[in-house]
RNA sequence: UGCGGAUUGGUGUAACGGUAGCACGACUGACUCUGGAUCAGUUUGUUGAGGUUCGAAUCCUUAAUCCGCAGCCA
């Protein structure tokens, strides 16, 4: 019996349309303004639109809303198509565009004159602004808002057919100057814009406003429901004014959320576009980004994503999730699907004393001890191999189970080894590490019962191939960015450790062939991700997703 | 001092007048050839004040705090 997971407001919602009939099938929608890339906010957006549709048997449209053409661009639209297949939604062929319906909303709009409910304003930018009066005092109507409908259809046309130039009239619908909801103050429907248009471009030179727009293409497309996010609670009066007047049979209804919000990163397009234009970041798809692109190339997986979003939950509170809470989804994910491999990032030599120099042996190691389908590979052992700096200390605290002076350590399926001295630096830093092997630990397994704590990962270094490893960790330092001073700027939280590069890293040789965003366990490490854009077949480049979770860096730092 | 929305542990989210639950985090412990994973357990909460009721997170009144709206952006 599984156990039953509650349902957010919004399935509650179309259940009940369902259950009542108000609607047989559900069809929704998921509408990108093509004027930059989609990052991990839209996502909840995308899993909503998408995901009721696929939960109750309907359709989600994509539908470009792109109805300014100043700000949208067809390389937009190519990226998020992109991003969407990624994430694994299905839009069969129903890519539309707000600007497949230019004609129609046109027709709407003479048809919204013809009832005396929209009129041509010869008022400017600045004057509008005056005239809509402020939150607490109401606005004043315009000297124009009287002209006949036939003088507003025919400036109208005029409008459409180019005899007026930007910025010089604009269609308004003509609802309440003193309405407490200031989306009623007369709204401005069309503007006109000598712009071409990426898709229509030179056919026509007035665009319609989102708030007109919209409901119209929601109901153009038999949308059930429109779900958006909570800034634009103020604006459904409107959109449903616009469907009443212009008797939209089955109207599509509104219903908002609250968008997502995560620590440690910002989610605005202004924001993000500063730190790529401002080179803190090396593009829309740095590693670092919250953009899908971003995301992807540092190694997440759709999966995990669509479980973050899942487990987030969907109300109209304004929240503010924890980074956390995305690791821990594709460390999860990760750990079921990801083949182990052993890495060794920051190299110290050791030489294995009474090994003999020339022999290779070979290792039978499990890929995945979460799933044994996954088989086992050869990995190759020899006199000379690479542990990690951290995994030696010449004179380690308490609970440190790992190699130093005198002592004994297991390393992972191949056999025991103990210290038996070091050569350092002039600075200190060890250089070599000299040590001894068990020949009847063969495989790592103790053959009198000897307890030994410690299991590290290690790489034979004739075998080892080289790599650049790019250690990727928040890109803020603080929870809230925009937490600064007086003054300050969210740019100044920007973690100055949030990417650190390794270059030769020492990789068992089997990753030879890892192909771009092929993903790895690197043991006791983290999971890493094949660079898709710069790693080479002879010179690979990974990247870390996330590092494990630390027990011992916890308990060191105590 | 306009209108609209919101307020449950550290975080996110349930409970729809009847035992405040789940997840993440944190903390214990067990287990472990990854200090990973897994398993077992602990911890912390209904914004305040009144009221209705046998019984209130839930209904009523009131207060506080937070968010959104004054683009020819979406």
């Amino acid at each position: 019996m599984a156990e039953e997971k509650s349902k957010n407001f919004i399935e509650e919602i179309v259940e009940e349309d369902l259950r009542t009939g108000r609607v047989k099938e559900i069809q929704t929608r998921f509408p990108p303004e093509p004027n930059g890339y989609l990052h991990i906010g839209h996502t909840k957006a995308m899993c909503i639109d998408f995901g009721i549709a696929e939960k109750y048997g309907g359709k989600c449209n994509l539908r470009f809303d792109d109805t300014n053409p100043e700000k949208e661009d067809v390389k937009y639209v190519n990226a998020i198509i992109k991003d969407i297949k990624w994430m694994g939604f299905d839009f069969g062929d129903r890519v539309y565009y707000g600007s497949d319906y230019f004609d129609k909303l046109y027709d709407y709009a003479v048809e919204l004159i013809k009832k005396g409910l929209a009129y041509v304003d010869d008022l400017d930018a600045d004057q509008i602004r005056e005239y809509r009066g402020t939150l607490t005092e109401p606005g004043k109507e315009s000297p124009w808002r009287n002209r006949s409908i036939e003088e507003n259809l025919d400036l109208f046309e005029r409008m459409k057919n180019g005899e007026f130039e930007s910025g010089e009239k604009v269609l308004r619908a003509k609802i309440d100057m003193a309405s407490p909801n200031i989306n009623f103050r007369d709204p401005v429907i069309y503007r006109i814009k000598k712009e071409p248009h990426h898709r229509t471009g030179d056919k026509w030179c007035i665009y319609p406003m989102y708030d007109f727009a919209h409901p119209l293409q929601d109901a153009i497309e038999g949308i059930t429901h429109s779900l958006c996010s909570i800034e634009f609670a103020n604006n459904r009066p409107l959109y449903e004014w616009f469907l009443e007047k212009l008797e939209i049979p089955n109207p599509p209804r509104q219903y908002e959320f609250a968008r997502l919000n995560i620590t440690h990163t910002v989610l605005s397009k202004r924001k993000l576009r500063e730190l790529v234009e401002g080179g803190y970041v090396s593009g829309w798809n740095d590693p670092r980004m919250p953009t899908l692109s971003g995301l992807r190339r540092r190694g997440f997986t759709p999966e995990s994503i669509r479980n973050f979003i899942d487990l987030i939950g969907i109300s109209r509170t304004n929240s503010v999730v924890d980074w956390g809470l995305l690791e821990h989804c594709v460390r999860d994910h990760l750990n079921k699907v990801a083949d182990r491999r052993m890495a060794v990032l920051r190299p110290v030599k050791v030489v294995i004393e009474n090994y003999p120099e020339d022999l290779v042996e070979e290792f039978d190691v499990e890929n995945n001890p979460e799933d044994p389908s996954k088989g086992t590979r050869k990995v190759p052992f020899s006199r000379d191999i690479y542990i990690e700096e951290d995994d030696f200390m010449i004179d380690p605290p308490r609970k440190y189970f790992r190699l130093k002076p005198g002592g004994e350590v297991r390393l992972k399926n191949a056999y025991f080894i103990k210290c038996t001295g070091y050569e350092t630096d002039e600075n200190g830093k060890v250089t070599l590490i000299r040590a001894t092997y068990d020949p009847a630990s063969r495989g790592g397994e103790s053959p009198d019962g000897r307890k030994v704590r410690g299991t590290i990962h290690w790489v034979s270094a004739k075998h080892a191939i080289d790599a650049e490893v790019r250690l990727y960790d928040m890109l803020f330092n603080v929870e809230n960015p925009d937490d600064v001073p007086e003054g300050g700027d969210f740019k100044d939280n920007l973690n100055p450790e949030s990417l650190i590069v390794l270059k030769n890293c020492k990789l068992e040789p089997s990753l030879k062939e890892a192909q771009p965003e092929e993903k790895f366990q690197f043991l006791r490490l983290g999971y890493f991700c094949v660079d898709n854009v710069d790693s080479r077949p002879d010179a690979l480049v990974f990247n870390r997703t996330v590092g494990l979770k630390d027990t011992w860096a916890k308990i060191a730092s105590k």
